[in-house]
DNA sequence: CGCGGGTTTGATGATGCTCAAGCCCGGTGG
DNA sequence: CCACCGGGCTTGAGCATCATCAAACCCGCG
């Protein structure tokens, strides 16, 4: 279970990991299971743990006044997930993320991965990694978010990101682009012509 | 001029600087001046310098295939400014980056920048902290990007950031919030009745 | 066969864009 | 002191895009 997790580090940094590091890292991340449409953090609750995904696919989504669901993140094998406003701020999420399919993660808890910051430089080093990925990724999107079509969004995400066309269905994918299932639709549509 | 970001990170971070680290800092942060409409870095560059805005204002925009100039970031004082995948990945960026008043900046090159992360304890928290907070700031403008309507989106920006709807016109604005100024001006009409 | 989850299609309407014109206001120069 | 100009903001009319609502369809599965 914690080899995945040692791998990714692995692949993402200089170093490798020493046997001792090892034993800190297997101590402070604790293995959890969510099943299909289980809660992995609830809107209303303050984040505790940060998850690494072993294997399954998460969502991570907010609510609008009129019940409707919009998907904020998408998440597979070897991505983080949290929310990291409310994990940072100590303040209730506005944000559900739950299991879309039967998921294994690793969870652990703020004060603990701190510390393996200190402890472990080369998990500093994937921390900052991390963070910089995800600043391009963010940015990438936002861009396109208020500069593209939803034509454009959807080929580029279709292009980056096919894995995730494979697991998840449609009218989330559309909710993850900012439209409707409805004119995700016809998007395509008019791609195939 | 540096200090000024001295007190950036002193405020940031739960340690104090020493004079050998401020010394570090200094040689390693270039001032330089950028006038209002010259470019700090121009679309199809590899961005050299991540920079610190010691006084003035910046913007941050893309220009898709009809001209239009869509913002992505506003920049004013103790604000970070770079685009982070040029520089990580080495490759032109597809943003430009100006200023909008005379603007004085501390830059550092990213080899520069890494090596004061492993020389300088708070450096290395500070710059986790940033990234944390520009997480935060991303996953929110996303949020609000793909779930509220326009109106929603500049009564929030209006309320979290008045600082830069007093530096910035209201055209600029409407492209950051990712409407044009025409449906910007009729939405403050609505708000004010 | 029927059901559940997901996708497609159509009709209608709201929202925001485009283009064009006018307005406002603070310079600048005659 | 006034005329004009530029930058920014507002207003209006028409249009494109996308959302909404409702129905039909598709398909794997019990």
């Amino acid at each position: 279970m914690h080899q995945k997790l040692f791998s990714y580090i692995n692949q993402y940094t200089s170093l490798t990991l020493s046997s001792e590091e090892e034993t800190l890292i297997r101590s402070a991340f604790i293995p959890k299971k969510v099943k299909k449409k289980q809660f992995f953090l609830q809107e209303g609750d303050v984040s505790k743990y940060a998850g690494f995904i072993v294997k399954g696919a998460m969502r991570q989504y907010s609510v609008d006044d009129k019940g409707v669901e919009h998907i904020v993140h998408l998440y597979i094998e070897n991505y983080w997930v949290n929310d990291r406003e409310s994990a940072t701020m100590l303040t209730p999420s506005v944000y559900n993320i739950d299991a879309w399919e039967d998921t294994d993660l690793l969870t652990i808890t703020r004060p603990d991965m701190l510390d393996l910051i200190t402890k472990i430089p080369s998990m500093a080093q994937m921390i900052r990694l991390m963070d910089e990925r995800n600043a391009i990724a963010s940015q990438r999107r936002l861009n396109s978010a208020i500069s593209s079509t939803a034509e454009k969004r959807y080929e580029e995400f279709a292009n980056n990101y096919p894995q995730f066309i494979q697991r998840f269905p449609q009218y989330l994918i559309a909710s993850y682009l900012g439209v409707t299932q409805e004119t995700l639709s016809r998007i395509k549509r008019q791609l195939f012509k």
